[in-house]
DNA sequence: GATGAATGAGATTTCATTCAT
DNA sequence: TATGAATGAAATCTCATTCAT
């Protein structure tokens, strides 16, 4: 009996942030008020009030569970077996949440959250800190690949990693604001030939 | 027929403009209200809705402002003499507005234009446009490069430009949303690095 | 699923409406402000602005309640039994809402729906239908009489029709902007003696 | 030179006056701003408020002169010649300020009148008082026709009046609120002939 | 006098949040 | 616990009027 209350309470819980999650990617944090999401959630007024202190809580919300996903995905990889390489190829895929290729949605979505770290300070908390763990990822993984002898040793690993991070983000970011197709086979194709060229000990 | 000059009036203009710009850089465009750029700017509420119909219209006008003033900077270099190698690093610098380094300021203010490209339909027009010109413009340079013989034949133009464009927006985000210290200098040699060793013909 | 009856609903929605009329009445639609009809109800502005959308619809909706109730009550009239003379008698109380005499707030506020049909779209839809059925009816009325025979033959009840309606809205608007107190019973005989002296076959 | 300015600023008062007049009967009083006004006539604010001292003003300098008009060709008709039947004919034609029929904006300006007479003590006063003066002018006139033979001797004089100037104002309001074509010819007709059917002594 | 930029009180409307039922 | 009507602070915007130039 507890087991499912508390089940039916998750449920409920992710129903509410999924009907929120939907309205703040398509329409943004602002422009969606509660009463759209009591609408699309088909719940009331206070049973949200009553998972989710306020608006920003909910966001709050949805950051959490977004940065932990993407975190967890990542640092797995540095446990796991498997070249540099295969890593840095690796990381970009789940930065993307990929199938094929990443969704507008999430990038949408990961777009608000950079937008409201301006104004919202444990939101701001949240994407510094994914910053940061990320980027120390990236610099492992490069310093992995220079122990190993499959990077050049003089490289600039901090640039290096904040630069891939960057081009990560920067692609999110356009393919959220832009109507733009992208075939992202080739995009990662050339993202990685220009990595791996520049930082690459073996010469093809 | 004015009673006051025209510049009399393209400065009462401008200083609105300076106090929203300030604002909206400092504490977003949501959480700015008109009565914080009444306060700031020291006019009155109707002089503002004199010169701007509406708050959007206000940040819209800031758009266009940073939308024409970084294009024209840009499609100037590509009549500009140098090489192309030459051209990529100078619209690097001109896409952060650099004196030395970026100002996080206007990189929050873009950030602000992306964010809100996703409902207000003028900015996401001008987003669009803006990415759809420097895209062309890098892909014209790079086609430069190889028609002159800096830049190897088989490369993806369309591909890298896009990466580059992506590695711009992705720093500017990064350095809006984040207290990191960012050493420009370094990331600027990183990422030159980079991308000419990947396409450059030179091999030293 | 309502936590509250729709009678109360229904309760609420009408004090809101009353206390417009009156306020509407007293100084008219464009001097009361929101404020007043929130003071005037008791009730809070977001209260009353979950009940009607805007000031214009609250307008409406007044005019909406005044315009059936008044067309339901003439209607009726046509299936009645009775003479057409009599009818011609009851349409005149009826369109003053008479106990004794019209209301003078009744009058203001239908005052108020003629100036209003002059900017309000769906106000003035009103007014031109209402004045499109009354016609009708009073002349089926008129008809009525001729063939019964109450009512000369050759009269032209187009212009009898709309020369009575006229004169009830005139009567109305007098009402409304005169201090002048009217005997409503010497009126209604004037009116009638005229009306009925000029078009009845019968020749006392 | 005194009188060519005079002229000069009766011309300006004129424009500004012509300009409201326009604009208030096409859109309404409430509706037109000042800047319509200043727009429409070509001046500017300072000029408007140097003729005249806030809007208002400028309505009852509007009221004022209509009051007048139509008040003095009323008057005049008293000491004109002619039976008491013809100047109730010709009453009627100056009260629609007629060429062939009452200009439908000339209706529309006295319906402003009438409803700005519920919140604007001077546009009231004049209302009630332009009621007072036209009920006692129709009242002489059936009294001349009483006292002349043309008129039976018992009719209800005060009452027949008020029923007289209600119509017209009733048709007024009609012909500004509707967009049905009015038959001022017949509609003519038939009001006078049910008025002195019900008042004449002659049996035709 | 004429001009029109500036004023600012006040209007309408929104919406996150509360709380009686 | 769930409901959704009610709250009210705060936001955007208007516009008659003023007054420095």
């Amino acid at each position: 009996m507890p087991k499912v209350s508390l089940l039916y309470k998750e449920n409920t819980r992710d129903k509410i942030l999924d009907s929120a999650k939907r309205l703040f990617e398509h329409k943004g944090y602002h422009e969606t008020s509660m009463d759209d999401i009591v609408e699309a959630s088909g719940l009331s007024k206070g049973a949200i009030y009553g998972y989710f202190d306020s608006k920003e809580a909910l966001f709050e919300s949805l950051q959490e569970k977004d940065y932990s996903e993407l975190l967890q995905a990542a640092e797995k990889l540095l446990a796991d077996e498997g070249s540099a390489k295969s890593k840095l190829e690796r990381i970009a895929d789940i930065y993307f949440l990929s199938h094929d290729s990443p969704s507008r949605e999430q990038c949408r979505m990961s777009l608000q959250f950079s937008a409201a770290s301006l104004s919202m300070r444990p939101v701001h908390g949240k994407v510094e800190n994914q910053y940061v763990r990320i980027h120390a990822l990236l610099t492992a993984i490069l310093k992995e690949g220079i122990r190993n002898g499959e990077f050049k040793k003089g490289i600039d690993t901090d640039s290096i990693a904040l630069v891939l991070f960057s081009t990560f983000k920067g692609l999110s970011v356009l393919w959220a604001t832009t109507d733009t197709e992208i075939d992202w086979k080739s995009i990662r194709n050339a993202l990685v030939k220009l990595t791996l060229d520049g930082i690459s000990t073996d010469r093809k």
